[in-house]
RNA sequence: UGGGGAGUCGCCAAGCUGGUUAAGGCACCGGAUUUUGAUUCCGGCAUGCGUAGGUUCGAAUCCUACCUCCCCAGCCA
């Protein structure tokens, strides 16, 4: 294993998968490209590190989603990434908010997105940071770009610097106002800044080719007039600078070494190296530069994660909330009972390339299982309740059967669950007519009462309409679980169940599937063997249809006693159901709500 | 039909300075253990690497052509 990848602590870890991205971070150290770079103990400009001593990170990464909307599954991924790399080699990864655009920011916002980082296990320290922090500094840099001639005031409309900027296929034509002077330039910028213009008279934009085959370098603008309130500098500010100015200077200012994002931004490369070899020349910026790196964004089976589908799911009401235990947000996730280790193995598991690509949604739920079935102790719940009568066990008798509370852990103990002559059982597992293979309770047939007696089915009850509302069976005294000989009567069947006059009701969640297939909104079934692009459809509504009708079923289940001590987010496993948070916003200590997460594997289901 | 990317098992994904039996995970299929039809364990699972040619003793790895998919024409990020 190479050294650098080694974790710093030593902690156990399995080695990691090599990646594209693993590979370019071990060559840059090991040709030592970052090794002299100084750091000066906080963002800033080239004076800041100039003298400063060598970083102690081996690499920066960073974490910049724009504070406009909630996390989701697909953040997960980078989240994972960026701190994980950083943790990996010896390195710090930053927590950055890119607020760079007033209109669709709030505080709101960073609040939930630095709840659902911390809650996903990751410490940026004291490294948390905002683009507006640099605000200052990016205007000062416009002002060099625009002494330098490599920057320029325009004054077309968006329509007219639309029609200029060319097509695909064709270049663009330049400004009549490419050409204006430094001076001119400098005092309508100020002018820009001082709010002496409306929004959209006048733009900043990069001096740089408007018949570039790549679409980006024709020209891009880079400072807007926004007269909006920004959350965090209020009314300082008329002019704000656009993602692609903002966030190499971001980087770069932080000392990033390795600034992770999604392939759509691979055209914009060119510009954030332009730009930055730029400032860097002018002395305004430390090398070495950052470098971007581009991956493809998280595309999962069975959900949608578009900010503007989640937006709609939550305002039209087909959902509860941001987080409605079926949607993906990571506020979601967590209250439908996932972990945070899940998403971290999930993150592993799924790696990271640049092809595009569909994840199968049950990988997610195999890495929820994977964590749960370690740490989650085991509960007893029936959830659709039949009765059942032991004939032969006395009417009054009470007896304790010790339940072991993780089979694969006899160190966490047992607990005591009261038996007694008539118990609920899951209808499920009697049947009059079994199917072939079927091993739990029919007529003649024996099963073990998990933790209990052995217990030959009698037959049933059945109302007027031929339901059934009783099972009848008799028990084999010599059978008790954990007594001498209690194996003598081999069976197949095991099945739970619970006292019926000790039992509790309560509220339980069943979730599933938020869409009923694969690929919403996209044509379903596809013709064999097809899938669909990663795109978004041209259809507006289409995927709407394919919401899962249910995908959310309340029931009124019997849990055991010491379920109704459950702490919000205490997570179980419902013997031989799935696993169980209590949910965390709704359960209350001696009124239990909980959620189901994801179901056992069943090999079984007919 | 300009530019930038990507195509390896059902889903991910290593490998790609040419020589490995083409890793690993998920799924799936066997079988063993099991008081969860769970877990765990063992075994199986690409003569094949988008297609067609070429170079070479030898190609997923190099060359040529072609095919398919994704991204870019916001004063969003």
């Amino acid at each position: 294993m190479n050294e650098a990848r080694k974790p710093p602590s030593g902690a156990r870890r399995p080695p990691a998968q090599s990646n594209f991205i693993r590979t370019s971070i071990e060559a840059d150290l090991a040709s030592g490209k970052h090794a002299a770079r100084g750091w000066g103990g906080r963002p800033g400009a080239a004076a800041v590190h100039a003298g400063a001593a060598p970083d102690p990170a081996r690499i920066r990464t960073r974490f910049p989603p724009e504070p406009n909307g909630y996390l989701h599954i697909g953040h997960a991924k980078s989240i994972c990434l960026n701190f994980g790399l950083a943790l990996e080699y010896g390195g710090a990864c930053h927590m950055r908010f890119d607020d760079t655009n007033p209109e669709k920011e709030e505080q709101e916002y960073v609040d939930s997105i630095v709840e659902a980082v911390k809650w996903l296990g990751f410490d940026w320290g004291t490294r948390l940071y905002y683009a507006s922090d640099y605000f200052d500094f990016m205007y000062e840099a416009a002002e060099y770009l625009i002494g330098a001639k490599h920057a320029y005031v325009d004054s077309l409309s968006a329509e007219q610097m639309r029609a200029l900027r060319g097509t695909l296929t064709e270049p663009g034509k330049v400004s009549p106002y490419r050409d204006r002077t430094a001076d001119e330039n400098l005092k309508l910028f100020r002018q820009m800044r001082d709010g002496k213009f409306a929004e959209g008279e006048h733009v900043l934009r990069a001096k740089i080719d408007m018949a570039s085959p790549n679409i980006n370098l024709r020209d891009p603008a880079i400072y807007r007039v926004r007269k909006a309130a920004h959350h965090r500098t209020g009314d300082k500010w008329c002019v704000y600078p656009m993602y692609t100015y903002a966030h190499p200077i971001e980087d770069a200012l932080e000392r990033i070494t390795h600034s992770l994002c999604t392939l759509e931004f691979e055209d914009q490369r060119p510009f954030y190296d332009w730009l930055l070899e730029r400032l860097a020349d002018g002395g305004m910026l430390a090398r070495p530069l950052p470098q971007q790196i581009e991956f493809a964004r998280l595309n999962l089976t069975y959900v949608v994660l578009s900010k503007r589908k989640l937006i709609q799911l939550v305002a039209e009401g087909h959902v509860g909330g941001w987080d409605d235990p079926r949607m993906p947000t990571l506020a979601g996730a967590r209250r439908r009972g996932y972990t945070a280790e899940g998403f971290r193995l999930f993150a592993e598991r799924i790696g990271v390339a640049k092809a595009d690509s569909w994840i199968e949604y049950s990988m997610l739920e195999e890495c929820m299982r994977d964590v749960l079935n370690e740490s989650a102790q085991r509960r007893i719940a029936v959830l659709d309740p039949v009765r059942l009568v032991i004939d032969n066990y006395p009417a009054q008798r009470e007896e304790e059967c010790r339940a072991p509370n993780h089979p694969q852990k006899p160190e966490l103990g047992r607990r005591a669950v009261p038996f007694a002559r008539e118990l609920w059982i899951e209808r499920e597992d009697f049947t009059e007519s079994p199917p072939k293979g079927y091993f739990r309770l029919f007529p003649g047939n024996k099963v073990r009462l998990r933790y209990g007696y052995v217990v030959e089915c009698t037959g049933c009850e059945k109302n007027a309409q031929g339901h059934v509302i009783a099972v009848h069976c008799n028990y084999d005294p010599d059978t008790r679980s954990g007594t001498p000989g209690a194996d003598k009567v081999k069976v197949k069947g095991n099945i739970h169940w619970l006292s019926a006059r000790h039992a509790h009701p309560a509220e339980v969640r069943l979730y599933d599937r938020l869409f009923k297939v694969p690929y919403p909104g996209r044509s379903s079934p596809l013709p064999a063997g097809e899938r669909p692009g990663v795109r978004e459809d041209g259809d507006e509504h289409s995927w709407l249809g394919d919401l899962n009708p249910d995908s959310k079923r309340i029931i009124t289940a019997y849990l055991e006693s010491s379920l109704c001590d459950a702490a919000p987010e205490e997570r179980f496993q419902f013997e031989r159901h799935g696993y169980f948070v209590a949910d965390r916003v709704d359960s209350k200590r001696r009124a239990p709500v909980f959620n189901r997460a994801v179901t056992l594997r069943d090999s079984w289901t007919k």
